[in-house]
DNA sequence: AGCACGCCGACT
DNA sequence: GTCGGCGTGCTC
């Protein structure tokens, strides 16, 4: 008999968006496994489903009100902690701060499907006709054709066209013995793989391997040898050898070779596989010397502290990014690198592989849950000291963490919206560095304004690397880079005056592409709106087509078949359907396509350059897996002439026969009314025009816009980050926007515009009055989102406003009481956006 | 977020 | 009377 337990008792979290932490009995048999940061499954109401224990303790202190109530563990997940101590402490910040739950938090920090959940589910017993009753026999047909699969209870009311579950009906039918209810358990749906192994037997039994006869068995015996005592996969090692099952079969008989079941990794293909080659080490050009002293002196010392590396493209940003995790691995720590999704390719990944080749995971969306589950589970044991990945991977599970680089830190995509916890990657990196002590480097050509303002005020460290670094050719010698490239701005309102400008393309962009085509360079044409045109009207009566569930106009999309194929699409919600010939109101064929998407420009280069090789990249050619990479890849081969594409051109690609940039209009987006246009709108021209003349060619930058005075084109056109920052600054500064001021965004979101707007209204009202309690605390709104229905769903927006100096926990407990109060009764949602990104 | 309960008006 | 909608409260 085992001792009972000294900490019978365990702290839970639940993974759901339900408030607080829960107590439950530990099982004398769970004792060694259910510790803090452990998963288990727990009967939670009427359900079962996955949490996460957070503390232990015993029953001295356990207060009498809930003590009767408590219910035992089912069972623990696993048998080391998921969850180390020091991300248990973060996620609980990140719920504390993004205002979710704990439980939220804790799941973003686990593989997805790797949880246990229950549901309550109605299994048919007898036939329709056995019950006389029209709404009993309907649901009894619906379970009968389930073949006793059983439904959902929460479905019952959707077999009968109704909003609620009929309880007293099942009811009724289970006592009768009609149906029976069940809380079904769905299992993981990621689980460990494993695979059949091979190995020497230990001791060799019976025979020796010297009776051994013919090649295959000699070769497997030798295989197996070099393996050691973790065997080989049988599959692999087959293919390696020649050998076979019946090989197999007569080494076993004769008591030489052992088979065994044994976990096998997953890996995902393309950007995982072999290390590449170690490149040999470059010099390091004075800045990136600087840069990396300062980082590498800061991990070595283990003093923390988190670094804002400003530097130009192509100034050898991830050079030092790789000496800063050589400094961690040096001292045996371990290392995360934060890179945005789309940057995610091949070429990066194999960046970091070369110099460290096996110490290097990556975690990535396009990875399947179980290929995410291994490469998690190994990270948790230590098996990979360095980590690269999106988002998410900030919550990896590494222990003594030394650095974590977050590349490209002003990337949007870092902020995560929907599920909760909407946190920011950089903000929760830095924060998960801190407590860690160790170093945190925020990578940018173009830094976000609030970490120019920590820079400001001393948070952070700044190291600056202005210049472009020497280039190493694929032959191996090195050049010296080309200078930053000159960029032109393009004035179109002049352009369409004087030279009656048709399509998209100008007079000098056209000159410009077609020096590049006689020189065999390549050129990259930036054209952020995909389809064909964004709107059509008609010439007549005016009608223009928008979409049914969402309050946004269609935009056209052409295949290859040509102009009688268009078809009209909403962006927000994928619907589809054909452009009619002529307009539906008034009978008018004379229907006007406005606007260009890249799929026109890609028809005007055709028109205009015929024997150009053009390669389109946007969200339409490269939703199908690997397209993207395809794509980059015969680009880079050379095998086309011109890269067309939305932003997703513009981020960290190399290639170095581009020669020229065309930014078809800088203007998309610059006007939208978000605070954050305008730094948005420079910094993808500014990292656009960082493709152009990476190598020894000199570049060459063209902006066409109708607003050539705007600050962002301005700055842009002189590469003048610290100019634009320093105007931009006052601009928020005068409107107590980021750095300067805090916010909180409030999305109302309801299926009926006067209740939605109500609600609305209603926290307005509560935010107003809870704000006079807080100097300093304004409250804007409520509006009609920009886009004011996505989907059916009526949307409105509040924006929470406080100076920097307040605490964000202060403004957080503003936002919670209103929440507490308000509410979303009636089917209504809100959502609380602690520092928004995106439209508010 | 589920899931169940209990209160209301609208029909047979 | 029941049924269906909806607001409310609870989950160790």
């Amino acid at each position: 008999m085992p001792a009972p337990p000294a900490a019978p008792l365990a702290q839970v979290v639940p993974l759901t968006p339900v408030d607080g932490v829960y107590t439950y009995r530990v099982p004398p048999e769970m004792d060694a496994e259910a510790v803090a940061g452990a998963r288990v499954v727990v009967p939670f109401g009427r359900r079962t489903l996955t949490g996460v224990v957070v503390e232990r303790f015993g029953d001295d202190d356990l207060d009498p009100e809930t003590a009767p109530k408590l219910k035992p563990l089912y069972d623990v997940l696993d048998a080391r902690p998921a969850v180390p101590a020091d991300l248990l402490a973060l996620t609980k910040w990140v719920a504390d701060y993004t205002l979710c739950t704990w439980g939220e938090a804790l799941k973003a920090a686990l593989p997805s499907g790797t949880g246990v959940e229950s549901r309550r589910v109605v299994h048919g017993l007898a036939p329709p006709d056995a019950w006389d009753e029209p709404r009993g026999r309907k649901v009894l047909r619906a379970l009968q054709e389930r073949n006793g699969a059983g439904l959902p209870v929460a479905q019952v009311a959707g077999v009968l066209g109704r909003k609620t579950v009929p309880q007293n009906l099942l009811r009724r039918l289970e006592a009768a013995g009609a149906v029976r209810l069940d809380d079904e358990v769905q299992e993981a749906r990621a689980r460990a793989k494993t695979a059949r192994h091979l190995r020497l037997a230990t001791p060799p039994a019976g025979g020796n391997s010297r009776t051994v006869r013919g090649a295959r068995q000699t070769a497997l015996l030798e295989h197996l040898a070099g393996v050691g005592e973790g065997g080989a996969v049988q599959a692999e090692a087959f293919a390696a050898t020649g050998a076979t099952s019946s090989t197999v079969k007569s080494l076993e008989a004769r008591g030489l070779v052992e088979a065994f079941d044994a976990e096998v990794e997953r890996r995902a293909d393309g950007l995982d596989g072999p290390a590449p080659e170690a490149a040999p080490p470059v010099d390091l050009h004075p800045a990136q010397e600087a840069a990396t002293d300062a980082i590498a002196g800061a991990i070595r010392a283990g003093r923390g502290g988190t670094f804002l590396l400003h530097g130009v493209t192509g100034s050898g940003k991830t050079e030092v990014y790789l000496r800063a995790l050589r400094a961690a691995l040096d001292k045996g720590k371990t290392a995360i690198v934060l890179v945005p999704e789309i940057a995610l390719t091949p070429q990066t990944v194999r960046r970091f592989r070369a110099p460290f080749g096996d110490a290097v995971a990556v975690l990535h969306s396009r990875m399947s849950p179980g290929e995410r589950l291994d490469a998690w589970t190994r990270i948790r044991d230590g098996r990979y000291p360095i980590v690269i990945g999106p988002r998410s991977a900030v919550f990896a599970p590494l222990d003594n963490l030394g650095v974590i680089v977050v590349d490209e830190e002003h990337e949007a995509s870092y902020k995560q919206f929907d599920p909760a916890p909407r946190y920011h990657a950089r903000d929760v990196a830095v924060m998960r560095a801190h407590r860690a002590g160790a170093v945190c480097v925020l990578g940018s050509a173009t830094p976000s304004l609030e970490s120019v303002a920590n820079a400001n005020a001393g948070k952070y460290t700044r190291l600056e690397m202005p210049d472009r670094v020497p280039v190493r050719g694929p032959d191996g010698t090195t050049h010296a880079p080309a200078p930053l490239p000159p960029v032109r701005v393009i004035d179109l309102g002049r352009e369409k005056q004087v030279r009656r400008l048709k399509g998209a393309l100008s007079h000098d962009l056209r000159l410009a592409i077609e020096a590049r085509l006689g020189r065999g360079e390549q050129t990259i044409l930036l054209q952020n709106r995909r389809g064909y045109a964004p709107v059509v009207t008609c010439e007549d009566c005016g009608w223009t087509p928008t979409c049914t569930d969402c309050a946004v106009s269609l935009t056209v999309h052409r295949d290859r078949y040509g102009k009688l194929s268009d078809q009209l699409r909403c962006h927000y919600c994928g619907l589809t359907e054909r452009l009619q010939p002529a307009c539906p109101e008034c009978g008018e064929r004379d229907l006007r396509l406005l606007g260009q998407g890249t799929q026109r420009v890609e028809e005007e280069i055709a028109e205009v350059f015929p024997e150009a090789r053009v390669l389109r990249m946007d969200l339409d050619t490269t939703s199908r897996k690997g397209a993207h990479r395809k794509i980059l890849d015969r680009f880079g081969r050379g095998d086309a002439d011109i890269l067309l594409g939305t932003q997703m051109v513009a981020k960290g690609l190399d290639f170095p026969r581009v020669t020229l940039v065309g930014v078809v209009d800088a203007d998309t987006g610059m006007l939208l009314p978000d605070f954050r246009a305008s730094e948005r709108t420079f910094q993808l021209l500014a990292q656009v025009a960082g493709r152009a003349g990476r190598h020894e060619l000199q570049g060459e930058v063209l902006l066409q816009t109708r607003n050539p005075d705007h600050a962002a084109i301005r700055f842009a056109l002189a590469h003048d980050f610290h100019g634009f920052a320093h105007v931009e600054m006052a601009e928020r500064l005068a409107l107590g926007y980021p750095p300067y001021g805090r916010l909180v965004g409030v999305e109302v979101k309801g299926p009926e515009q006067r209740s939605t707007e109500a609600l609305a209204e209603r926290w307005g009202v509560a935010l107003g009055q809870e704000a006079q309690k807080v100097a300093g605390v304004e409250v804007l709104g409520p509006a009609p989102a920009l886009v004011g229905r996505v989907k059916k769903w009526w949307r409105y927006h509040l924006l929470v406003k406080a100076p920097r100096t307040l605490p964000p926990s202060v403004l957080a407990a503003v936002v919670r009481a209103v929440r507490d109060r308000v509410g979303a009764p009636g089917g209504h949602r809100v959502n609380l956006d602690v520092d928004p990104v995106g439209l508010y």
